[in-house]
This record gives C-alpha cells, structure tokens and sequence, in this order.
DNA sequence: ATGGCTTCATAGTGAAGA
C-alpha cells in the first residue's frame, strides 16, 4: 500500500498541485494538513472525479486535515478525544485494514510562548491516545506534519536553529516517545540522501540553497513493514508551491 | 536583517506559519 502525507498550506490554493501529484503518482493514501477549508468547501467532486474519497475536519483560515483513499475510510475519529481543542489538527480512520492517522502539530511559534505549551500538550495527549490506539489497531500508520526535525541532520543549519521550535529538546523528546510506543520512522529505515529535507523557507531562495527542516514524517507500528521511503521534491519546484513537500512511503502488513 | 514569502482575513494592513 503506497502511503503520503503533504502539508498542502490551502488546498484551494494547492488543489491542481494535488490533482496532478495523484494522477502522476497513484498513491492508495494521500494525508493533507493545512487544508484551511471549511468542511461545507471541500473539493469532494473534484477528487471523486480523480478516483478519490476522503474524510476531512477542516476549518477556516487555518489548519485543516484530510485523508484522501481509493478505497473508502472507516471508523473515522475527529480530533483527539479526551483533549478539548478548537483546531483542527488529526484524523483517524481505518483504511485496508491499518489505522491510519493524520496529523498537523501544533507550531509553537516561539520556545516562549503559550502557543510552546500548547504544542508540548498536544504532543502528550496524542502520545497517550496513540497508546490506546495501538492496542486495537496494532497495524498503524501516523503521518503529518509533526512540526519536529527528530536530529540535528534534519536541520540544514543547526547550530543557527539552537533553541528554536521544532528543534528543542522537548519537543524531540516528544518524537521519541512516540518511538517507545514501538513506532517507526519510515525514512531512517533506509540509506537516505544527506541534507534530505521535506520544508524550506518561502524566503532566501530557501529552496534552491537547501536550507530546510525533515519536520513531515510516515511512522509505522510493529506490525507493518516498509520496503520503501523518500521525500518527492518535484512539487516544490512548480509555480506557487506549497513550501512542504510530500513524504511516500510503501508499506505492508 | 527577529526577516527577506505566502495565505487568509480584509479593504490597508496584520497575524501566522516554520
């Protein structure tokens, strides 16, 4: 089963991207966040037209998850349950069998603001869900924007990105708990690149320099295997890009 | 260079992202 998550930033903005990410690349399993869509504005037809379902939790103006199948989804959770939240940032549902969850993690902003605290809880809460989660789907994927680069060689410059969100030591200790909970990193399960990056600034020619983050991530439980991973950068390199670029993975049971 | 883009809300700028 051919897996990928995307943070799309405005699937309005970025729907003919997807359209033709699916129609090259055929993926079973496509997660989005920042969808930035009220659920009344989701481009159903149009991903029906292209041999799609999806399941979705969006809002305006920000956040906003999807999961888009070929098949259709089932058991679908919306946000984390036990964790009151406003935002839009997780959806679960059963596809083929294995439990497939999306997420988009809180930012932080900044190590020193409330938005931190609420991306260390969020973090916590999905890391306890998880656990339960995975006792009655022990086939699980968790792919998102995990707004984490789990090791200073997912950080182009890492002495300049010391002390910032994404990079601290809280929030890495929070990827690596989701790890003890028998999860994997599909990407490190392979010889990979250096500088392999899956987000780069919209600003300083971030791109074309490689200055970027791995902060999207596919992990898979105990139960799956992965006989493929990488990062496609072709998006980003088409006009009006998003400023993530799609992780893929090929798993199975 | 505490930002050099981009999106979204708006109707001239500001918040937020990462």
């Amino acid at each position: 089963m051919k897996v990928a998550t995307w943070n799309v930033n405005s699937l309005k903005v970025r729907l003919p991207h997807v359209l033709g990410w699916l129609s090259s690349n055929q993926p079973d399993v496509l997660c989005l966040q920042e969808t930035k869509l009220e659920d009344s504005l989701f481009p159903l037809a149009a991903l029906q037209q292209a041999g799609y379902l999806a399941v979705f939790s969006g809002q305006k103006t920000y956040n906003g998850v999807a999961i888009l199948s070929r098949v259709a989804a089932s058991e679908v959770v919306y946000n984390l349950p036990d964790f009151n939240d406003e935002q839009k940032r997780m959806i679960a549902a059963t596809i083929n069998g294995v439990r497939t969850v999306c997420v988009y993690v809180p930012n932080g902003q900044d190590i020193s603001s409330d938005k931190y605290q609420y991306k260390l809880a969020w973090l916590a809460a999905l890391r306890k869900w998880l656990k339960n989660e995975l006792v009655r789907h022990p086939k699980l994927v968790l792919l998102g924007d995990y707004n984490i680069a789990p090791e200073d060689r997912d950080v182009h410059d890492p002495q300049a990105w010391e002390g910032n969100v994404l990079v601290s030591g809280p929030e890495r200790a929070a990827f690596h708990a989701l790890e003890r909970l028998g999860l994997r990193d599909c990407f490190r399960l392979f010889d990979q690149p250096e500088k392999s990056y899956t987000w780069w600034d919209y600003r300083m020619l971030a791109f074309r320099r490689n200055l970027g983050l791995r902060i999207d991530h596919i992990l898979i439980s105990g139960a799956l295997g992965c006989s493929r991973c990488n990062i496609d950068r072709a998006p980003r390199k088409l006009e009006r890009p998003s400023d993530h670029a799609p992780v893929v993975a090929e798993i199975a049971c």
